[in-house]
RNA sequence: GCUCAAGUGGCGGAAUUGGUAGACGCGCUGGAUUCAAAAUCCAGUUCUUUCGAGAGUGUGGGUUCGAUUCCCACCUUGAGUACCA
């Protein structure tokens, strides 16, 4: 019987799929282990043979583990939202379901062909209301969320309301948006329901903002910033500019530090790790305020207050003494025009309570510095009240009724000057500055501002207005882009404005400079030019002064960035203190004195969430008032309404802008038509959709329970799959989908929801498979300028008899040889005229040719070249071949339609089966690293498959033989079974196929086709090659399936040798070999070796200094 | 620029607690079989060579009895990222 795969491939996945032999229970005395890979978007080209590459490696994994005894979770499914089907969409007005349906067929049937143990039983697809139902209603539970920085988890919004209820915001610690007012409890009770929606959503960890986003106007939608690539579009590479829009985002910022942790504890490849790191982009350093110098020494009256003051007067509000308290009891509860606040800050003074309305302060006597304060506060013009401790404990109804009367009769206070007011508005600026350098501090000499910063407009000078302004308009032109590509050219402009060195108290100049980014730290730095390149090169250019704070380093050409090993000059308290310790030192002074402190910044800005899309999943979110509401969860899916056209309205809305009936009815909690919106209780519903990777970030925990309509996934299922514990896929989700995905299972961890907090234990990146792209070379004739034949005409008449020729590779070495064959063979062949041959010019074009016209041997078919649909401009080309044929040239690039070197695998499967493709993807390389595809190499795992059918075959008969194995065949057997188990623990799957071939060739060589030995030998190779095994499986007698069979035991004593050829090496080189008893002494092999006849002759009479023997390795003697 | 990975025959690649470099396969060469081809089988295939042997894992150094493997410097290629303060 001849090996068939044909009959044999298509027998197994039909008996597997009529058992259901993968299909994984949720209940199992064995233990589990979930395979999983990144599922693939099914588009419209199919799969080609670098996509399962990944997939036949879990695969091999999967059952692997399923033959070492375990329940085996081996998944598949389709991220079936996405632009191609949308844009086909655009372009036919065909439904995007209807695509992604066809298109799922497609790979269905790709997939089946290559006989993976799928549990298709699971399958899931994004894009199908029963699973996007569970996006949304992730969605709804980030929405009622927000992240306790004190838990340091997420925590459920009725919490924080608790919290607001009895004690205001000034005492949470969350991840909110950055401006934030603070407010007591009685104020959040006094909030109308629309303000206390408006300050929830500043700390859920879903929110609406108006961000400054990425928009694709070719597009029309929002683009994430993994989907830019070199500042145009991914898909399309289409322009993108920055636009400002009211976007859903998601504060994955409040994960930044336990993502980064996280990394530690999962066995992820270090190149992702890193990048995921970089793009987190942790900085420890400090954040630090200069005033902005007003030109005189009063401070401001209206001084912002610095982030740790902030903290300490949360602290102090919260934490009042008796007296404090029983007054604030009495003062509480005024209203209106005689509201007081408590430990509130004036200035650089903190006053115990204060009505700002009537200009009055309260405060207890004794403070230190209360002569200054009186005076300064009579200036501001308030009217200050003083009562001591005792007064207000002793007699608290005598203190109101002191306070009630200055309320009823203000005192008329005498009013600042003009002048002053004046001074005052200038005063009231400081500029805060992140730096990873805070112990170059007394280094800084400038300042720097980004273009877009706030202050800028506010400090400049009038002499530099105009220059100031002009500066602003011509950065503010240039794209994004030019000024990414363009870093070199330095420019910036003065302020006029000056800011105080917070330690040195020393004037430094303010200038603005599109080198600092305002969307990155605070918007501005401080510049510390002996320090850092850029502050050196800006310096440089504008002559401002560079100080040296550096021991014994040279300035003079470029900045100095070193840090370890460099001690600190000029520097006040710093000086002559190495790095680290300055670095502590500066933190602590500013934080004692009150103008900075240590903080850690991250480069992860939160994700914006909405995009301008139809395909994808729908908000379950309706606006009442203009603020969202959530739709309740047993409303769920809100399922895409229908709609004629998939583009923008034209007003710009989303796509969603052009359904008719998409308006929530909030008593019959449903969909309505847009008519409706007229009632009161009918509301617009969200029109964005959700972006490609909602659907994907959570997806893995979904197979554990795929069919549940009632929960997310079941709280036993999760339990027991637990997490991923293998996960194959493309390292060009690393901060994209594998980030997200991080995030969500970090989330749903803290609300309990999920019970591990990472989602895969270990994930592999399979490399790329690249095509081998065929070229030819094709001719293009031009007349040379200047010729003295100026006779256009003729001109014409040379060229119009020269056809295109192409040439086939061998021919020529260089573009010179290339012109003389083409020009030998025109002459030849009657083209052209040989008095003519220097006037033309011969040039060489490389293209494309269709993979599939080329053979093995790179020769092209030429008849089939000419016919192809994409040549027919070629059609009447002339070809010049070596030797009868045609070689093409051959480059490796990757493998896309437009290159014609993509390789199909159904033809691969059809001709020399899933075996063969199985095996051969395998033995290509190394599984993390891209290598290229070349269809000749098949041939060799091809006729492995035959000789191992052979071995149980004499002639056409199967014939295994009961006899006892010899002691060769079970020493191959063992040294088999020992590779390939440690092969595939080690994701090694390219040597264990050389092992298979080493084995059958051996066992060949033996003639060995005894049952004991093809038995064992059967279930190695299933894995690999699982229809063949079942079917040689069921050829040995057996009734059942291979694939839960027990993975062979590997036995030490089949391989124990008794001697060993040693290896005998002169200084370090081997010379020969010689076969020496295991048993022998060190000192009987010495006395062997220098007894042998070759040792002699290499030793050519002299005497070794040196013999090293290492027993059972090698043995070198050295002269 | 920064971070990471990798450089071994004509090609894909193998070999690391430092111990016979080039396993296995492709391709190529020769042979057998065949009318012929495909398929199959056998032999050879790193380079140089005066056929004794010698050199050799990107380059140059180092450690070692011994280095593809460890250390230092450099070169090249690929990937990611970027005025990130």
């Amino acid at each position: 019987m001849q090996y068939n795969h044909l009959d044999i491939e298509k027998k197994w996945q039909k008996f597997w799929k009529e058992n259901q032999t993968f299909k994984a229970s949720n209940e199992s005395d064995k233990p589990k282990y979930y395979v999983l890979d990144m599922f693939p978007y099914p588009s419209g080209a199919g799969l080609h043979v670098g996509h399962p590459l990944g997939y036949i490696a879990s695969d091999i994994y999967a059952r692997y583990k399923r033959h070492k005894g375990f329940n085996v979770l081996h998944p598949q499914g389709y991220d079936s939202f996405g632009l191609p089907a949308e844009q086909y969409a655009i372009q036919t007005g065909q439904h995007p379901a209807k695509t992604t349906e066809e298109n799922i067929a497609t790979y269905r049937k790709q997939l089946d062909a290559i006989g993976f143990s799928f549990d298709w039983s699971r399958e899931i697809r994004t894009s199908n209301p029963e699973y996007y139902k569970w996006t949304q209603w992730i969605f709804i539970q980030l929405f009622d969320s927000w992240y306790n920085k004190d838990t340091d988890k997420a925590e459920d919004v009725s919490t924080l309301i608790k919290i607001f209820k009895t004690s205001g915001n000034a005492t949470v610690k969350a991840v909110s948006d950055e401006e934030i007012t603070i407010f007591s409890a009685d104020e959040w009770k006094a909030f109308s329901k629309i303000e206390q929606e408006e300050i929830l959503l500043q700390y859920r960890l879903t929110f609406l903002s108006d961000t400054e986003v990425n928009w694709c106007p070719a597009l029309g939608t929002v683009l994430a910033n993994d989907e830019i690539v070199n500042g145009v579009s991914e898909r399309g590479s289409h322009p993108v500019v920055r636009k400002k829009m009211t976007q859903w985002s998601m504060r994955i910022s409040a994960y930044a530090q336990r993502l980064l942790d996280g990394l530690e504890k999962i066995d992820w490849p270090q190149p992702l790790k890193d990048s995921q790191t970089n793009w987190i982009g942790r900085s420890q350093g400090a954040m630090v305020s200069f005033n902005v110098d007003n030109g005189s020494e009063k401070s401001s009256s209206e001084v912002k207050l610095t982030y740790k003051e902030l903290e300490a007067l949360k602290e102090l509000r919260q934490n009042l003494s008796k007296a404090e308290t029983i007054l604030w009891d009495e003062l509480k509860n005024k209203k209106g025009a005689s509201k007081f606040r408590k430990k509130y800050t004036i200035s650089t003074f903190l006053v115990d309570y204060v009505c700002i309305a009537k200009n009055i302060i309260i405060e207890f006597s004794g403070k230190e510095d209360e002569a200054a304060r009186t005076e300064f506060f009579n200036n501001e013009g308030f009217n200050i009240i003083r009562f001591t401790n005792e007064e207000v404990i002793e007699n608290v109804l005598g203190v109101v009724s002191k306070i009630n009367s200055a309320i009823q009769f203000p005192k008329i206070v005498e009013k600042t000057t003009k002048n002053k007011e004046i001074i005052k508005e200038e005063n009231k600026y400081k500029i805060d500055v992140f730096t990873t350098r805070p112990d170059t501090i007394f280094g800084v000499s400038f300042m720097t501002l980004a273009p877009e910063h706030e202050l800028v407009s506010k400090i400049i000078t009038d002499a530099q207005k105009a220059a100031v302004e002009e500066y602003i308009t011509a950065t503010a032109k240039r794209s994004e882009r030019d000024r990414m590509a363009d870093v070199k050219t330095i420019s910036g402009v003065f302020t006029g404005a000056y800011a105080i060195h917070p330690f040195s108290g020393k004037k430094v100049q303010i200038w603005i400079g599109d080198y600092v980014l305002a969307n990155y730290g605070t918007g501005a730095v401080m510049a510390v030019p002996c320090g850092d390149q850029r502050d050196y090169d800006f310096a440089k250019h504008f002559k401002i002064p560079i100080p040296n704070i550096f021991e014994g380093v040279d300035i003079s050409e470029a900045a100095h960035i070193d840090k370890d090993g460099t001690v600190i000059a000029n520097s006040d308290f710093l000086s002559g203190l190495k790095y680290k310790k300055a670095l502590k030192l500066s933190i602590y002074e500013m934080e004692k004195r009150g103008f900075g402190y240590g903080k850690i910044n991250y480069r992860l800005r939160d994700a914006v969430f909405s995009r301008q899309r139809y395909w994808g999943e729908p908000f379950p979110v309706y606006y009442k008032d203009g603020m969202p509401q959530m739709i309740a969860a047993e409303h769920l899916p809100i399922v895409l309404p229908k709609i004629e056209k998939y583009l923008p309205t034209e007003d710009g809305k989303p796509p969603l802008g052009n359904a008719t009936e998409w308006a929530w009815d909030s008593r019959a909690k449903k969909v309505v038509s847009n008519d409706k919106l007229k009632n009161k209780t009918v509301y617009p519903l969200e029109l964005n959709t959700m972006p490609g990777w909602a659907g994907s970030s959570w997806y893995f925990n979904r197979y554990m329970d795929a069919t549940n309509s009632n929960e997310f996934a079941s709280k036993e299922s999760l339990e027991y799959w637990k997490e991923v514990d293998l996960y194959i896929g493309g390292s060009e989700h690393a901060t994209g989908h594998l980030l997200y995905a991080r995030f969500w299972q970090k989330f749903l961890f803290d609300k309990g929801i999920v019970p591990v907090d990472e989602l895969a234990k270990k994930l592999i990146n399979q490399g790329m498979i690249l095509g081998t792209s065929a070229f030819v070379y094709k001719t293009t004739a031009f007349v040379r300028n200047g010729c003295g034949c100026s006779d256009e005409k003729s001109n014409d008449d040379i060229l119009n008899k020269i056809p295109t020729v192409i040439v086939s590779k061998s021919l020529f070495n260089s573009d010179d040889e290339f012109e003389s064959v083409v020009k030998n063979y025109l002459i030849d062949n009657n083209f052209l005229n040989p008095n003519f041959a220097d006037l033309i010019m011969i040039t060489k074009t490389a293209l494309h040719a269709d993979v599939s016209l080329v053979n093995t041997s790179d020769e092209l078919d030429v008849k089939a070249f000419k016919n192809h649909a994409l040549n027919s401009e070629y059609k009447n080309a002339k070809f010049i071949l070596e030797e009868g044929v045609y070689k093409v040239g051959r480059e490796v690039e990757k493998m896309s339609k437009s290159k014609y070197n993509v390789v199909n695998p159904d033809a691969i499967c059809a001709t020399y089966g899933a075996d063969s493709l199985r095996l051969f993807e395998m033995f290509l390389g190394p599984l993390e690293q891209a290598k290229p595809w070349k269809t000749s190499g098949i041939s060799g795992v091809s006729s492995f498959l035959k000789k191992l059918w052979k071995l149980y075959f004499n002639g056409d008969v199967f014939k295994v033989s009961d006899e006892a194995p010899t002691k060769d065949a079970l020493k191959i057997l063992h040294k088999t079974i020992k590779k390939v188990e440690e092969d595939i623990e080690n994701f090694s799957f390219n040597t264990s196929v050389s092992t298979f071939m080493i084995a059958v060739n051996e066992l060949t060589a033996l003639k060995c086709n005894t049952r004991e030995i093809l038995t064992p030998l059967t279930v190695l190779v299933s894995p690999y090659a699982p229809h063949i095994a079942e079917e040689l499986w069921s050829l040995l007698g057996n009734k059942e399936s291979i694939s839960t069979v027990d993975f062979p035991i590997f036995e030490p004593k089949h391989l124990v040798e008794s001697a060993k050829n040693y290896p005998i090496s002169f200084n370090g080189k081997m010379r020969f070999t010689l076969e020496l008893p295991l048993d022998l002494s060190k000192e009987e092999i010495e006395k062997t070796v220098m007894e042998n006849e070759k040792t002699i002759a290499q030793l050519e009479g002299k005497t070794p200094k040196k013999i090293i023997i290492v027993t059972g390795k090698i043995i070198n003697i050295v002269l």
